[in-house]
DNA sequence: CGTTCATTTGAGTGAAGTCAAACCGAGTGG
DNA sequence: CCACTCGGTTTGACTTCACTCAAATGAACG
C-alpha cells in the first residue's frame, strides 16, 4: 500500500523552503494571501504530516495535494484533493490532524499561520475570507461524504470524473488525472481494483476513453452525469 | 423509508417561531449569538429544507437535529447530528443544500443570517468565531468521512457510541440514543438491519446492554474503544 | 533489455445489502 | 383491562457488490 513511505522523520519536510521572491500583488499590501515564499514539492513528498505543529497555511500554486488520514493498519482515506487556488492547513487546532502529500510535482505558497490569524483578529474582512474558505471546504467534504456513504462504485467514479471535468480549464472533455489509481480509490472509499474495473466498464460502455492511463476523454458527458446520480 | 414525510410545502416551517423573550446575556450586548427567538421543533419536523433560502442560522438549545442530504431515489446521508450548543445553517451560500430535521423534540434559537454576517463584516472577533465554528464542523465531517470510507460496520458503530458517550454529561457509561436506528444507519452509511445486527452482536459480546431500545449501557468501555479502531 | 512501479484482469470470498416475516412497546378505544 | 393498531426494531434466508489474493500486462527509465 502507499502511505508515508517517502517520509523520513516527522519534520523532515519543514524548513527548507525554496527561496522565491514574494509575488508583487495588485491587492492591498496587507493581504497575507498574496505574500509568502513558494515551496516546490515532489510527487509523493509530504507538505505536512498528521501530528505536526500547524505553523503554516499553504496555498496550492501548481499540482495537486492530497489531504489524507492514515489508519493504524495502513488503510487511508483521502479527505480532499487540493488544486491550484485552494488553501490547506486552515483551522484552529495547534497541530495538523491529517497528512498532506503531493500526488504529483507541485508548488505551494507558504503563509505563517500565526501571522495570518493575528491579522484576522484585527481585520474582519480577512477573517471573513477565512470563514468562506473553510465553508467551501466543508461543503466539499460533505458532498464527498454523501458520495462515499450512499453511492455505488460506478456512481462515485462517474461523479469524481464529472467534478474533475468541471474544474478543468480548456476542453471539458479531456481530463488529466494527476494522481494514481490508489489515490482515487482512497478518496472514494474503494480499492484500486474496483476503480480500475469501473474505469474499464466505462470504457467498454463507450462513455470515456483512456489514453496512457492518465488522460480521460469524455465521449458521452450526458451519460456520465446520468451515471453519477445526484 | 424515512425522508420528508412530515413536511408539507417547501416553506411550511418558516415564519411561525414561538415568541420567547431574548435571553439576557452576560456577554457583550452586540453578541448576536445570544439573541434571537426560540423555536420549538417536533420530532421529524424540518428546521429547514434543501433548497430553502438561507435566512437564518440556528443554535440548538435542546434535542438533536439531523443535517442530511436526500438523493432522488430515497437514499439519505446524514451529514451530522447537531447537539445543544451547535450551530446549523452557517456558510456562505444563498440557499441551504441540506435538510435539517429533528430526530426528537427540540428547541433552536433563530438568528438572522444577514444581520449576523453584516455584523461579522465589521466585527473581526465575531467573524473569527464563525470561522472557528465552521472549522469544528469541518473536522467533524472529515472524521465521519474517514469512518464511512474505511471502517467496517462494527468499527463505525463502536466509534459512534464512543463519540456519543464522550458528549454525554453525567454517567459516561449510560448513553441515551435520541434518534431512530434509521438515523444512525443513514449517518454511518449502513442499513437499519446492519445497525440492528451490529448492536445485537455488541450485546452478545457483553460490551453493551440496551434498555428499551434507546438506552445503551456501556459494560466494557475499553473494549468498545478498541473495537472502534482509531 | 531488464527492473521497477502502476495498472489491469481473473477467480473466489465475504461483509453488508435486500426482501420478508416476526416481534415489541406505546397508545387508543371498546 | 384487554384487544388492536402502528411505528420501530429484530431476526432470518438469500443475494450481490465490492474486496482479497494472485497473476499478467504495460509503461517508464537507466
Amino acid at each position: 500500500m502507499l502511505g508515508a513511505s517517502e517520509h523520513i522523520g516527522t519534520n523532515a519536510h519543514v524548513g527548507q523552503f525554496a527561496s522565491s521572491g514574494t509575488m508583487s500583488s495588485a491587492d492591498a499590501p496587507a493581504d497575507r494571501f498574496e505574500r509568502g515564499t513558494i515551496r516546490r514539492i515532489e510527487a509523493k513528498e509530504h507538505v505536512f504530516c498528521d501530528g505536526d505543529p500547524r505553523t503554516h497555511v499553504f496555498r496550492i500554486e501548481e499540482g495537486v495535494i492530497a489531504l489524507s488520514k492514515l489508519l493504524g493498519d495502513g488503510r487511508r482515506q483521502i479527505i480532499e484533493f487540493a488544486y491550484p487556488g485552494d488553501y490547506i492547513g486552515l483551522g484552529t487546532l495547534r497541530e495538523h490532524i491529517f497528512d498532506a502529500q503531493a500526488t504529483c510535482a507541485a508548488k505551494v505558497r507558504c503563509l505563517s499561520a500565526t501571522a495570518l490569524e493575528q491579522e484576522a483578529s484585527r481585520d474582519a474582512s480577512l477573517a471573513l475570507r477565512l470563514y468562506k474558505a473553510v465553508s467551501a471546504e466543508l461543503a466539499a467534504a460533505r458532498s464527498l461524504l454523501v458520495s462515499v456513504g450512499q453511492q455505488s462504485a460506478m456512481e462515485r467514479l462517474a461523479g469524481f470524473l464529472v467534478g474533475l471535468s468541471a474544474r478543468t480549464e480548456g476542453d471539458e472533455n479531456v481530463v488529466k488525472l494527476p494522481m494514481r489509481r490508489s489515490d482515487i480509490a482512497d478518496l472514494l472509499g474503494l480499492t484500486i481494483e474496483t476503480v480500475s474495473r469501473t474505469i474499464t466498464k466505462l470504457r467498454t460502455m463507450k462513455v470515456i476513453d483512456v489514453v496512457r492511463g492518465t488522460e480521460v476523454h469524455i465521449l458521452d458527458g450526458d451519460r456520465l452525469v446520468e451515471l453519477a446520480g445526484q
